[in-house]
DNA sequence: ATGCCATTAGAGTAATGA
């Protein structure tokens, strides 16, 4: 089972290359971020005559996730708990029952969290955006130890807006004070994975350079100025299944491309 | 230090992104 996460900016800019790179790369679930329409606006049907279920959660405009897989999506839950009176789609789940094994799938889009405002001895004030970031991660993090505590087969993949270590950014001296590496925002992800968590990426690719997002401006696309946001967290029994995983990053390269690529992990599953 | 570029909504720019 190939399972991918990707942030696609905008659905009605990115039908076609959606499109061109579901039919090349062929996944079984994929994990959309920024569809940035509403779930009436959405175009289910073009990708639903590629063999795809689909799921929405979107809103307008902004934020927006969705759930595509050729298998059926069970289960299907939208919005992250832990409160009630958050109204941006950021979170979607749903059961995939394979050959061998019925794996949880989590799309996410964790808040970007930016602007970050600083107190006099320069610390990150916890408000406003960044706060609701924070905030955001602690209900991410309620939510992955119920996952864990099931000891099944489950996983989060998405747009995590952090960039989790110095190697994973060609710069990373322009990111210290920047919500998606400040040091708070990085032990945020780090106590989640530290419940046991597997980032697929790193168990098979240990070296640097390895980008999903490149930004539009600035040719940081030409000048490989990109950074590693994008990711998939697996339980134990998610993990053991893994066979291989990768970042499509050649998709940057095409035609109206998104500024992120995807990134993904195949299952024996 | 700021804007760079792109998307959406919707008819001007404004908000957002990372």
């Amino acid at each position: 089972m190939k399972i991918a996460t990707y942030n696609i900016n905008g659905i009605k800019a990115r039908l076609p290359a959606l499109l061109d790179w579901l039919k090349e790369a062929d996944p079984d679930v994929v994990c959309l971020q920024e569809i940035k329409s509403v779930d009436a606006a959405f175009p289910a049907e073009e990708i639903e005559a590629l063999g795809y279920n689909v799921e929405t959660h979107g809103q307008k405009s902004f934020n927006g996730v969705a759930l595509l897989s050729k298998l059926p999506l069970e289960d299907v839950t939208r919005g992250l708990p832990g409160d009630d009176s958050d109204e941006q789609a950021r979170w979607i789940e749903a059961t995939v029952m394979g050959d061998t094994e019925a794996v949880r799938i989590c799309g996410l889009y964790l808040p970007n969290g930016n602007p970050v405002s600083f107190d006099a001895q320069g610390a990150p004030e916890r408000e406003g955006k960044y706060g609701y970031k924070l905030d955001w991660m602690d209900r991410l993090h309620a939510r992955a130890e119920a996952l864990m505590a099931a000891e099944t087969p489950a996983l989060m993949a998405g747009d995590y807006n952090i960039i989790p270590q110095r190697e994973d950014a060609a710069r990373p001296d322009a990111w210290t004070k920047d919500a998606l590496f400040l040091l708070e925002s990085r032990e945020a992800f780090r106590r989640i994975l530290n419940l046991g968590f597997t980032e697929a990426i790193r168990t098979r690719h240990p070296e640097p350079g390895l980008y999903s997002f490149w930004d539009y401006q600035a040719n940081s696309w030409e000048r490989n100025n990109g950074i590693r946001i994008d990711h998939v967290l697996m339980t134990p029994a998610c993990a053991d299944l893994m066979t291989d995983c990768g970042i499509d990053r050649d998709v940057r390269a095409r035609e109206k491309p998104s500024d992120h690529v995807p990134v993904w992990v195949e299952l024996a599953a």
